[in-house]
DNA sequence: TCCTTATGATACCTTATGGTATCTCTTTAT
DNA sequence: ATAAAGAGATACCATAAGGTATCATAAGGA
């Protein structure tokens, strides 16, 4: 797959994760699977606010929701951010090239001015 | 640094990200540096419109723009992504633990079942 | 010098987004 | 049986966000 399908697959990922209180919610997720209940307890905001941010999290892959009896229980999920990261590495890999031939760059500087100094 | 301050940080870099047209800016600027004319010229939409994705990506430490005469360059910068990576990181840690947990309870599991054949 | 080119800035429009308030529907417990 | 608790749906509001059109500015080149 190459970057750019990637993009396009993870754009849910990405609009979710754009939104600091989704991105608390992620974190608190973490720690332990919770209700809308539970979640809604740890800010200061409506449980309908609450409600659509948890949409946007499941449209974006990164959490899935399990009904247990009355109750719905939100779980992160792996695949939402490998997408991701899966597209972010594409520029880890650049910076990796980058940075070699920098280095490859400066390491024949250095040669040159070893030979210009014999000289 | 903690995972939330770590969020803090990066939420320019999140936001950023969170839209497609800038996403594809940031590949055609990972594969050359560019100024703003030659980015408009990859898209269908105004120079304003441009900018503007270009002051967002700037915000949020994606790129950095070099003028040089009349021109000004733009340019990847690493330091943005690596704060987006760092927060990923964390899930990352946490995705290996919840499989080492998983693993672990699954031996358990086999030892388990393995021990009740042997009565 | 003067015209062209690369860019910046502002005003304005439309839609998306994050939020509240309110009502309904189920399921559990008394 | 009935009240309470957990969750969902919808209407509505204010602001942010992506886009265009237009005007202003600065640097190169003939």
């Amino acid at each position: 797959m190459n970057a750019s399908a990637q993009s396009h697959a993870a754009q849910g990922a990405f609009r979710a994760l754009a939104d600091p209180t989704r991105r608390d919610i992620v974190m608190f997720l973490s720690e332990q699977d919770m209700t809308i209940g539970e979640v809604v307890d740890r800010f200061d905001i409506t449980r309908a606010a609450i409600k659509k941010h948890l949409i946007v999290l499941e449209d974006g892959g990164l959490i899935s929701v399990h009904p247990i009896g009355r109750e719905r229980v939100n779980r992160l999920e792996p695949l939402g951010f490998k997408s991701v990261n899966g597209w972010l590495n594409h520029f880890n890999h650049f910076w990796d090239d980058r940075m070699s031939k920098l280095a490859t760059a400066v390491e024949k500087e250095n040669l040159k001015k070893q030979h210009e100094k014999k000289k």
